[in-house]
DNA sequence: CCAGTCCTCGCATACTTATGTGATTTTTTG
DNA sequence: CAAAAAATCACATAAGTATGCGAGGACTGG
């Protein structure tokens, strides 16, 4: 059975060269080509792509939007993102909004072809850059933090504390004296140097 | 220029099929193979490699302990992971420590191969249901979100709270009585099912 | 033009936090 | 073992937060 391939890319020539690289290629077949994402339900829901490879800079209705919709409404359907942008804004929004996959445009038409492949066999392709600067964003902050100063307990108390505690429930959790819990929670403001719960925890969430 | 290659592999089979690979390789030059990271700092200011093929289960000192020293003590120097372990746990945990590309032992030798080329060229090399794994975990939650039901002036001071700000602070910032402040925040536990700051905090930045 | 939503402001009160000061016990570590 | 660090508890007060009740003006889409 054929990978169902559709095709979003304002750029006339350059889609019809996609939809010809699909179309003569064995195992593959074109779903569709457009130019605009207008009718992006409609067309979904007639010919059920299994991949959708998607540009970003479509005229009314950009690539991102349509790909937040799509893997809103047709989850099992993989995006696959084609653009020349590889700023970190446009690749994190596009990723946040459902993208399994990313390639510049500036990819070879046969690394385009391997990367379909890959998606429908439950990969992510991406630009090796693109795939780097991904990476890059999970790494922890190599400055050792704030945050490991405090005490095993310490921790503890503020775990608990962001998970939306107050005083009181963390000292039944905790299973300690409620003036305990403000002595460590003293400490942590010291280490973490903050005034309030608020940006403790802000601190512990956006380590 | 040849690609310097250290291997930390403690299965020896394993790891003198990898040294021989390596070895036999143009362009790739061997920095070392060892089954332990006990001596990881020293080897390493000896040997100098460009790319570390590190497994995860070590003796002693773990892959991913090894990596999170390895990448705050010589950031230049890329972690390839090279494991059997394709557990959410143990591939996040390797990421977050710093390692720049995710292997499982499945791999084809041509395709390893291929990897440390590519992580030595600015590239992240993953198994595809690795990059899956990454991707996923980086898309936003489908079902639409409570942050979204809050109007423009409640996000705003939503924020404000979360930058660690007082109703005190928040109100001087948007330029509006800290009684409004109040009323924004009061509608704000309604929609989000929250009743302390801290809890909105907390899902305003887990989002 | 009207119902609905958003943004604004005020007042009051019970409850929670932030911070000072002080102290005892247990655990860790050189 | 002795010094240092961690964990525990207490009391007190100023400041901040949570929530109830009430209300007027601006804008929006029937």
């Amino acid at each position: 059975m054929a990978i169902r391939i559709s095709i979003y890319e304002d750029n006339q020539p350059l889609r019809d060269a996609l939809a010809l690289l699909v179309q003569t290629t064995d195992n593959f077949e074109l779903a569709g080509a457009y130019g605009d994402c207008l009718n992006l339900d409609q067309q979904m829901t007639a010919h059920r792509p299994d991949v959708v490879l998607m540009d970003i800079d479509l005229p009314e209705i950009s690539g991102i939007e349509a790909t937040l919709q799509l893997h809103r409404r047709f989850p099992d359907t993989d995006v696959l993102i084609l653009t020349v942008f590889d700023d970190s804004d446009r690749v994190f929004d596009a990723i946040k909004a459902g993208a399994t996959g990313y390639l510049l445009k500036k990819t070879p038409p046969a690394r385009i072809l391997e990367a379909i492949q890959e998606v429908y066999e439950g990969g992510a392709p991406m630009s090796p850059g693109i795939a780097r600067r991904v990476m890059k964003s999970l790494h922890r902050s190599t400055a050792p933090h704030e945050l490991d100063q405090l005490t095993p307990r310490e921790a503890t108390v503020l775990a608990l504390l962001a998970a939306g505690n107050s005083y009181k429930m963390v000292a039944a959790e905790a299973a300690i004296s409620i003036d305990t819990v403000r002595t460590h929670i003293r400490r942590i403001y010291e280490k973490l140097h903050v005034h309030s719960v608020t940006e403790a925890i802000a601190k512990y969430l956006t380590r």
